[in-house]
RNA sequence: GGGCUUGUAGCUCAGGUGGUUAGAGCGCUACACUGAUAAUGUAGAGGUCCCUGGUUCGAGUCCAGGCAGGCCCA
């Protein structure tokens, strides 16, 4: 067998081309899966994405991080199966097929149908589908695209029901009201995609109030009394640009941190004297300079001017948390009583509260902003509803926009102007104003004004939006947040920060699902009610749906059932159907969208018809159900759930934190009480190369197809998982391609080129059992191999803790730096020179192993190029490896196996990866190794001091060493760094020679432990250290000294001594380092140098006149004296260097080529030698 | 506005538990090397470690407060 050759540059592209249809064609995917049957499992939930835009190189970057560590696991010997699936529902969909049609949300059900819509949508959803099963193959990642989930089927939806049904059963899903934008003239909400049309926020003139709240005085509002005259009143000020919702107010938000003050002053309107709390930075806006000094006795006959104020106290707003104050509109002025009014009119805290302008602390009603609704929840303070006719509770103001009747004096008054009254006439007064002019009279109004600001208007009657309760199903996920935060912990996040942090704190401050979504194009909610909702059924599958139609078709509700199928929905029999149909024409018979299921009515139980409720779910419960309803679980198939639950693995972007990953472990924890997932990386965003957004309109968007063609999909899944770390954003750079490219694959390739070339000169094999012993090897060789081991350790253990950035930076340095630019470099004439003895085959083998271990080590992240790789190594050498065809054929023994042998397999994604076999560690050869180098490097920079070139020989480098292990790792390094430096020795100078100057610098970590603050001086002391010293400290180990008048004894741990200078040597020093070089020229040396050059132009001839690596050549030089002298004492070697047969001289040349160096010009005829 | 996150050389990034002289690769300059050669070696230029305070004998590192970018949420 030859290990096949490639043209210099590799087309990384074809790789990947070539590499994936291999594996297509021989299944290898598959049987990554079913070669792992029986093993452990390694769970992974694939997060669906929508296939109704093409993909973006974003997409490579999160499907590598999702791929890594399946095939990592694969190798590992676990059974990884990935089910692909598709997120079809939601706004997306619907914006970008009312896009297509030219028609808003309005026109749904007018100009096209409900039915027409949904197919639209069913359409668009999968069009770009084919793109994205494109990239998937292209980009290398592994997962099941032939039987994916995909949430608009009916399996899906019935499973999401049955979900459903189980939170209903439990309690769990109820219907309450959150805060929309709603336009009473329209009717209807508004989506906030609505809201942010062109023109819908305009500037108004509103009438607005600084109302004072008057404090119950009670334990907890005692600090404001402290000293007070009892007859004066305290308030809290707080200002609304919204008067007409002070009725319903409920409550005062203060922010926790802002500091607030109490003022004494007057009631500007009524003149009454009173005390007022407001935030600090804000009293100036009410009060002036002149107020500050002005007299109280005479404000009340003055011309009322100037408000006379004192501070009188400060708090923080945490201070002011609790405190009760009187309801605005109670009940004795004709307003209404509400449920849970003793818990209403607190102070509460609101983290949105600012002191930008009003007073620094906000009137809260909850049932008129979000805001508002959340903080009150949070603190447990009521809304005010008041119940209808029918006695449904409900907001102060109705669905048209005007106060309900139980609103005393103004009782059925428009809270915004709906009714089209003209604005101009003299009898036009607002609510606001009236609700202000009550407020003034009775003293509860600071300040009463006209204000201009931004209000959002309905973009169809350019009517004020107002924030009011719409009806929404709730799931009650606050009941299990205790539980949903104990199992949060066990989770591994990465980065911890965001489980901890984003993630943490999202559930600390967790309230209910909302999953109401009033739109088209999504899962159902399956509950049906009566009229007066006092009876419902919520619907858990679709054989108890046909049942109760039947209930309603014998109720004469419904006239027949339109549901055909028998039975429950199976996913078994539907994928039997027929392998070829699409997925979106399966089950065409059934489908649970809308507008089908509203067309159904069903009975109660007291014979009442009842609808079904009209909204949609949230789309992320379609996704946060996937480890169930992939399944068609609980319907049937629990023993697949089982399986695979809970997933040992998920990622995806950041950004799904508030998403995915939360209905993932809300749901997971409501139904199973367990977590969803048990290690979650969260990746950041690819960005363009400075570091903004990519966007198609911003033109900075990289296409992934054009880049996986150009460069490979192996160098650009290394770029993005080296350059940065997953969870921290990339900003993506082609340049960065390049380099991984360049620098990592193009040297790895010229590893396996070299060691293709020779090893087929030499018609070398590996053999796993005809080896060189390991104690046999040379140094370098055990070295490699120490470090491959360590490498094998240290990747394994990334790849472990989800790291993958620090497994590839670790493979990447070994391969530049160690592998091929120490290793193979110093082997170079190993391969080249001679028979195959037996440190020849030594080289093969331990090159051939590195090789093949990089194949595996890389091939989670760059499985196209592991791939080639491996299969270039392994052919079709059966000989290779123990066992191999038993373990593919067998199935890995995953809890025995503990190899250090590399497994043969088909492909290097069928293997198992090697362990380290840590016996053939040795950190002694590997630091005597790293002391090689360094003394190498150091030596070739005296070279290039002194002007001496590597090609010159010299006689010697002088090592000073202090002790003795030192010296012996060096000297068993020697023969390399000799051969490395071009110098016949190294020689060690110890101590005792007395020739070194040396010199010491303190040691700050210790001395600053044991000295503290009179470190300085000790410093200072010990870099005055004389020669004497120094030695005396070495000899003695401890040096008495007198700093300060004080006495210490320096240990030699106090300081670091190095060697600074070596009189009449050239040095150089790296650290505790020191080489010195001895630069005499004898005349042998010179000869040689002259034989050096000489062989170093004859390669170049050689390849020059393209010449193969084995041919042999005879030499004829024209005669000169010194280089006559040269090949006298060098001739074999000359000749052996560059493979002549003969070398001779001749008095005249003619018609061949001229050699130049140094002062030579030496005509020279070369001829091939033929046998 | 809040939560989280990032900020170190022109670029991309390393810098356990604080230690005085902050590193690597790429890029740049110069020289060298040349049978792996679009590779390699040596040397050089290039830094307010985002800013301001604090703790400490000593802060890129710890604390507080800012600034700037990003994401999510309002």
């Amino acid at each position: 067998m030859n290990y096949p050759e490639f043209k210099q540059p590799l087309n990384y592209g074809q790789v990947g081309t070539d590499i994936l249809a291999w594996w297509k064609q021989n299944g290898i995917f598959e049987k990554s899966v079913s070669t792992r049957e029986g093993q452990p499992t390694f769970v992974f939930y694939e997060g669906p994405p929508s296939a109704n835009g093409a993909p973006g190189i974003h997409h490579v970057m999160a499907r590598t991080v999702k791929d890594i560590f399946c095939r990592y696991q694969t190798l590992l010997g676990k059974q990884v199966h990935r089910k692909g699936g598709w997120d079809t529902h939601g706004l997306p969909i619907e914006l970008q097929v009312e896009k297509e049609l030219g028609i808003t949300k309005e026109d749904i059900g007018k100009k096209i149908s409900i039915e027409e819509y949904n197919q639209r949508c069913r359409e668009t959803v999968m069009r770009f589908k084919q793109q994205w099963d494109d990239l998937t193959e292209k980009m290398g990642y592994w997962v099941d695209l032939d039987d994916p989930y995909i949430t608009f089927e009916p399996e899906y939806i019935e499973s999401c029901w049955a979900l459903l049904k189980k939170l209903y059963d439990k309690g769990l899903l109820y219907k309450g009201y959150t805060i929309q934008p709603y336009s009473p003239a329209a009717g209807t909400g508004l989506s906030s995609h609505e809201l942010n049309q062109p023109g819908t926020y305009r500037d108004v003139k509103d009438t607005t109030v600084v109302a004072q709240f008057k404090v119950k005085r009670d334990e907890k509002s005692e600090k404001l009394f402290a000293g007070a005259d009892e007859a004066v009143e305290t308030f809290i000020l707080a200002w609304t640009t919204t008067p007409w919702t002070l009725p319903a107010n409920t409550g005062l938000a203060v922010g926790k941190n802002i500091p607030y003050v109490l003022v004494r002053t007057f009631n500007p309107y009524t003149y009454a004297p009173i005390r007022v709390v407001l935030a600090k930075a804000l009293v100036s806006k009410y009060f002036t300079e002149k107020g500050a000094t002005a007299a109280f006795e005479e404000y009340v006959n003055s011309d009322h001017k100037v408000l006379p104020w004192r501070t009188e106290g400060e708090f923080t707003g945490a201070d002011l948390v609790g405190i009760r104050y009187e309801r605005l509109f109670g009940q004795e002025a004709g307003f209404p009583a509400f449920e849970g009014e003793e818990n209403a009119f607190r102070v509460i805290p609101g983290d949105f509260v600012t002191t930008e302008d009003g007073t620094g602390i906000v009137h809260i009603s909850p049932t008129f902003g979000a805001d508002d609704f959340r903080a009150a929840q949070l603190a447990g303070v009521p809304a005010l509803l008041v119940a209808d006719d029918e006695g449904k509770l409900g907001p102060i103001v109705d669905r048209t926009g005007r106060y309900v009747p139980q609103m005393g004096e103004f009782g059925g008054r428009w809270v915004k102007n709906y009714d089209g009254h003209d604005e101009s006439a003299a009898d036009y007064r607002t609510l606001d104003v009236d609700i202000s002019i009550r407020l003034k009279e009775r003293g509860r109004a600071f300040k009463v004004e006209k204000y201009e600001h931004t209000y959002p208007h309905c973009w169809r009657t350019d009517k004020p939006v107002l924030y009011y309760p719409l009806d929404s199903w709730f799931i009650k996920t606050t009941a299990v947040k205790d539980r949903l935060i104990e199992l949060n912990k066990t989770i591994n996040w990465q980065p911890e920060s965001t489980g901890t942090g984003r993630f943490g704190n999202w559930l600390e401050n967790l309230v209910d699902w909302n999953l109401s979504r009033s739109r088209y194009w999504g899962t159902p909610l399956p509950i049906w009610r009566t009229q007066d909702g006092t009876e419902e059924i919520c619907i858990g599958s679709v054989e108890q749906l046909k049942a109760e139609i039947d209930k309603a078709v014998a109720a004469e509700i419904m006239t027949h059932n339109p549901i055909k199928v028998s039975g429950s929905l199976s996913l078994v029999s539907s994928s039997q159907e027929g392998e070829d149909q699409q997925p979106a024409t399966r089950n065409q018979k059934l489908d649970l969208h809308r507008p089908y299921v509203d067309d159904i009515f069903l009975v109660s139980p007291s014979g009442q018809p009842m609808y079904r409720e009209p909204d949609l779910i949230d789309v992320w419960f379609d996704s946060g159900a996937m480890p169930y309803a992939q399944w068609h679980y609980p319907i049937e198939n629990e023993g697949q759930f089982r399986k695979n639950f809970p997933a040992d693995f998920i990622a995806e972007g950041v950004d799904q934190t508030r998403g995915w990953f939360f209905t993932l472990h809300a749901l997971a924890v409501m139904l199973e009480d367990s977590v969803a997932y048990k290690n979650v990386m969260a990746n950041g965003l690819v960005l363009d190369k400075n570091g903004n957004k990519m966007s198609k309109r911003l033109g900075n968007a990289i296409d992934p197809f054009t880049t996986i063609q150009q460069y490979g999909p192996d160098a650009t899944r290394w770029y993005m998982i080296a350059n940065a770390q997953p969870w921290d954003n990339l900003k993506f750079d082609l340049n960065g391609i390049t380099e991984v490219q360049r620098r990592f694959f193009g040297t790895l390739f010229n590893t396996y080129s070299f060691y293709a070339l020779y090893a087929n000169l030499d018609g070398f094999q590996a053999r796993e059992f005809d080896r060189v012993p390991y104690a046999e090897l040379s140094e370098l060789d055990r070295w490699i191999l120490s470090k491959l081991q360590s490498l094998i350790q240290e990747v394994r253990g990334y790849y472990d803790g989800y790291d993958p950035t620090k497994a590839a930076r670790a493979i990447q340095d070994f391969v530049t730096d160690q592998l091929s630019n120490w290793h193979v470099r110093l082997s170079r004439r190993r391969f080249w020179k001679g028979e195959l003895t037996q440190d020849k085959k030594a080289a093969y083998e331990t090159l051939q192993e590195c090789l093949v271990v990089i194949s595996q080590l890389m091939a989670p992240i760059a499985p196209f190029f592991a791939e080639w790789l491996y299969q270039n190594m392994m052919g079709e050498n059966d000989e290779l490896g123990m066992m191999n065809a038993e373990l593919t054929a067998q199935k890995p023994q995953f809890s025995s196996h503990n190899s250090s042998f590399i497994t043969r397999a088909e492909s290097v994604h069928l293997t198992l990866l090697v362990q380290a076999d840590e016996a053939r560690i040795d950190k002694a050869l590997e630091e005597r190794m790293e002391l090689a180098q360094r003394i190498s490097s150091l030596t070739h920079s005296l070279r290039k001091k002194s002007g001496l070139k590597v090609r010159q020989p010299l006689q010697r480098i002088l090592v000073p060493v202090f002790n003795d292990t030192t010296r012996e790792q060096v000297g068993k390094v020697e023969d390399l760094i000799c051969a490395e430096v071009n110098v016949k020795h190294v020689e060690f100078l110890d101590d005792t020679s007395g020739v070194l100057v040396k010199s010491v610098k303190p040691n700050f970590k210790r001395l600053g432990q044991q000295y503290g603050a009179k470190l300085k001086a000790v410093g200072a002391r010990i870099q005055q250290m004389s020669a004497e010293e120094i030695s005396q400290l070495e000899k003695t180990g401890q040096l008495a000294v007198e700093i300060d008048g004080e006495a210490y004894t320096l240990a030699p741990d106090d300081v670091e001594i190095r060697t600074q200078d070596l009189p009449g040597w050239l040095v150089a020093t790296d650290g505790p380092l020191t080489v010195a070089l001895d630069v005499t020229l004898t005349d042998e040396l010179r000869q040689e140098g002259v034989a050096r050059e000489l062989v170093n132009r004859l390669q170049n001839l050689r390849k020059d006149s393209g010449l193969e690596v084995q041919d042999k050549v005879r030499v004829t030089l024209q005669q000169q004296p010194e280089l006559e002298a040269a090949v006298q004492s060098f001739g074999s070697y000359i000749r052996e260097e560059v493979q002549a047969l003969a070398l001779d001289f001749a008095p005249e040349i003619s018609g061949g080529s001229v050699l130049e160096f140094d002062e030579f010009s030496v005509p020279v005829l070369l001829n091939v030698a033929t046998a």
